[in-house]
DNA sequence: GCGACAG
DNA sequence: ATCTTGTCGC
C-alpha cells in the first residue's frame, strides 16, 4: 500500500514544535466516524490464531514465520519484505494488519502481520534507527516512519489497521494509530496497554471479562478535544476467575473508525488473550526478527 | 514551577 | 520498550 498523504509521513529531523504542528494539522484530516467496508461481525475470532492447524493453503505457521522472511541490510531502514501474498482471498473476510514494535540497542524492529479471518496471509517488517527517543504525545514521530516503511511494502490493501498504542487518546487527538491510519487513509484502531490521557467513566480495576466503560475528555484533562467527548473506551479483553488482576486495553479510534467500533472491533478480534490477535501475533513476529537479528548482527 | 504521560 | 526466576493455575 503506498501513503495517500505524505505530507503527514512521520520525518526525522523536526523539532518538537513542528512535531506539534503536524499533529495538529493531522488532526484535521482525522475522521473519528465510521467509514468501514465491513462490520466488526466480519471480522470475528473465535479461537486463537495461533492454535489452529494449517490453514487454507497449509504453509504458513505462526511459531515461525518462515515464509520469505529473510533479511536483508541496506540503507537506513535497513529491511522490509512484502512478499508472500498468494493466499488472499477476495471474497473472503476483511484483511486485518496488525503493528507492533520491538527494540534491541539503538534499532527498531517495526512488525506487521496480515490476517484474513483466521489465515495469516503476510507480513512485513522494517529495521531502523529511532529518530528520537520516546516522548510521550509523540510516539508516532519515533516509531511511525519505519511502520509507515514496512506498510508500504505490502502488495494488497488492508481492510482495517491494528496499532498498540493510542490513537485519539492523545493530547491532541494525534495518537500513533491516527497518524499512520490518516497517512494510509485506512481504517485503523489503536490499542494500547496503559492510559495516556482521558478519564474512564467508572474505576477500571478487578473488571470482568467483556467489561468496558467510555473515556472522556475530563475538565483537568489536557486534551484538544471538548470536555465530555468520548475519545475511547477501557474495554476487559480477559480476566481471571478468581482473583481479577489483568488491566484493561485502553481502545480508540485510529481513523474512519467511532469509539464504539473501535471497541466493537477489538472485541471481536479477541481471542482468549489479553491483546487482540493481529498486535498479539505482530508482538511474537516482532520477537522473532529480534531473536534472529541478534545472532546475525 | 510541579505533575503526568502510549511504547 | 527493556532487564528477568519462579510461581500460581487451568
Amino acid at each position: 500500500m503506498k501513503p495517500v498523504r505524505p505530507q503527514f509521513v512521520p520525518e526525522p529531523g523536526l523539532d518538537r514544535e513542528e512535531m506539534l504542528a503536524l499533529q495538529r494539522e493531522l488532526t484535521a484530516a482525522a475522521v473519528f466516524e465510521d467509514d468501514l467496508s465491513f462490520s466488526p461481525a466480519e471480522v470475528a475470532l473465535v479461537e486463537p490464531v495461533q492454535s489452529r492447524g494449517p490453514n487454507r493453503s497449509g504453509d504458513h505457521t505462526l511459531a515461525s514465520f518462515s515464509k520469505g522472511d529473510s533479511l536483508t541490510l541496506e540503507g537506513d531502514t535497513l529491511a522490509s519484505n512484502g512478499d508472500a501474498f498468494a493466499d488472499v482471498d477476495p471474497g473472503g473476510p476483511p484483511v486485518v494488519a496488525g503493528v507492533d514494535q520491538a527494540f534491541i540497542d539503538d534499532r527498531a524492529i517495526s512488525a506487521v502481520v496480515l490476517l484474513q479471518g483466521r489465515d495469516v496471509v503476510g507480513w512485513a517488517h522494517a529495521v531502523s534507527e529511532p529518530p528520537i527517543p520516546y516522548v510521550p504525545g509523540l510516539l508516532a514521530f519515533r516509531e511511525g516512519g519505519p511502520i509507515v516503511d514496512a506498510l508500504a511494502t505490502l502488495a494488497v490493501e488492508p481492510d482495517l489497521l491494528v496499532f498498540d498504542g493510542s490513537g485519539r487518546i492523545h493530547f491532541r487527538e494525534a495518537g500513533l494509530a491516527t497518524h499512520v491510519g490518516v497517512v494510509f487513509d485506512c481504517p485503523a484502531v489503536g490499542v494500547a496497554k496503559s492510559l495516556l490521557c482521558g478519564t474512564p467513566d467508572e474505576p477500571t480495576d478487578g473488571r470482568p471479562e467483556g467489561w468496558s466503560t467510555p473515556i472522556r475528555v475530563g475538565a483537568d484533562d489536557d486534551v484538544t478535544a471538548p470536555e465530555g467527548t468520548v475519545i475511547g473506551y477501557a474495554y476487559q479483553s480477559r480476566q481471571y476467575d478468581g482473583e481479577p488482576r489483568i488491566n484493561p486495553l485502553y481502545v480508540s479510534p485510529g481513523h474512519r473508525a467511532s469509539a464504539e467500533t473501535a471497541r466493537e472491533l477489538v472485541a471481536a478480534l479477541s481471542a482468549g488473550y489479553k491483546l487482540p490477535e493481529p498486535t498479539r501475533l505482530a508482538d511474537r513476529f516482532a520477537d522473532e526478527l529480534k531473536g534472529k537479528l541478534a545472532n546475525d548482527t
